[in-house]
DNA sequence: ACCGAATTTGAAACTCAGTTTCATTTTCAC
DNA sequence: GTGAAAATGAAACTGAGTTTCAAATTCGGT
């Protein structure tokens, strides 16, 4: 019921394991590509988008016009992305503060807050300070 | 010190003032073609790149592959959009929670949360309850 | 092992939001 | 008015992701 098993589907799957960090789907068709296991770019958006949908791996959606980036789900679950919105770095935040904001959102909202798709936008501290000061001085 | 001031960005400036909702660059550029005040695609994306940065509008992400939108800042701020990943519907939650948040994250991150700009990925109400149903039948 | 239907692959073409380029036009301080 | 700085817009471009479709692969039934 859940598909023929194929090679490719195996390639993607074990680089996603093997690399367990944030990648784009470029990154992982090139290293792929890099280690003399090339597998074409649709059938890498098409295991990731199935990855993705039945639980083996997650997608974070940082900003548009950035590419999505993957992450294979062993256990990262309350797992945040913090984006700076003036340098562009994102921080990932492994903290609990997700359980209060799922409650408060199913609470007040009826709504169910993803524990792995979430991206809070705003300023790191370098960019924080840099803000302050410069608007200080002008 | 600020530019000069033209037709075109004050059109785009009403157009933003008299629509109070999101829109993407899309709607606004054929709303005013519509209004008999056409603006050229690049001049709206540079209005809005200058409204969203000297805080006249702001711009919500939302997921990649799908449109940006912009709204006029007449004092939304503790504006959120809670994104459902399944039936792609954005909602708007007008909240004080998001001061919590804020505290929370400047004090354990030291990250500044945009009150503008960040995005709830999760299941608005239906789809939670649709998954929960599927989930029990299957 | 072989057949054949269902599934998967991949190259190429496409989509579409947003950006870049650059010649032309507009603004406004002097 | 004049001219330098700023803004406009048409067209071409970019790049992540998707679609198309013919060829290749999987695997249950025999």
């Amino acid at each position: 019921m859940e598909g023929y098993k194929t090679k490719q589907r195996e390639l993607v799957l074990s680089y996603l394991k093997e690399n367990d960090k944030c990648m784009s789907a470029d990154e992982i068709i090139s290293g792929l590509k890099d280690c003399g296991h090339a597998v074409s770019k649709t059938t890498v958006y098409r295991c990731l988008e199935r990855f993705t949908s039945d639980g083996t791996a997650s997608k974070f959606i940082n900003s548009q016009g950035e590419s999505a980036v993957y992450r294979y789900s062993g256990g990262h679950d309350s797992h945040f992305h913090l984006k700076c919105t003036d340098c562009g770095k994102t921080l990932c935040a492994d903290c609990g503060f997700i359980n209060r904001m799922q409650e408060h959102f199913y609470d007040h909202h009826g709504f169910t807050v993803s524990k792995t798709h979430t991206v809070i936008y705003g300023l790191c501290r370098a960019c924080t300070l840099a803000k302050k000061e410069s608007g200080a001085t002008k």
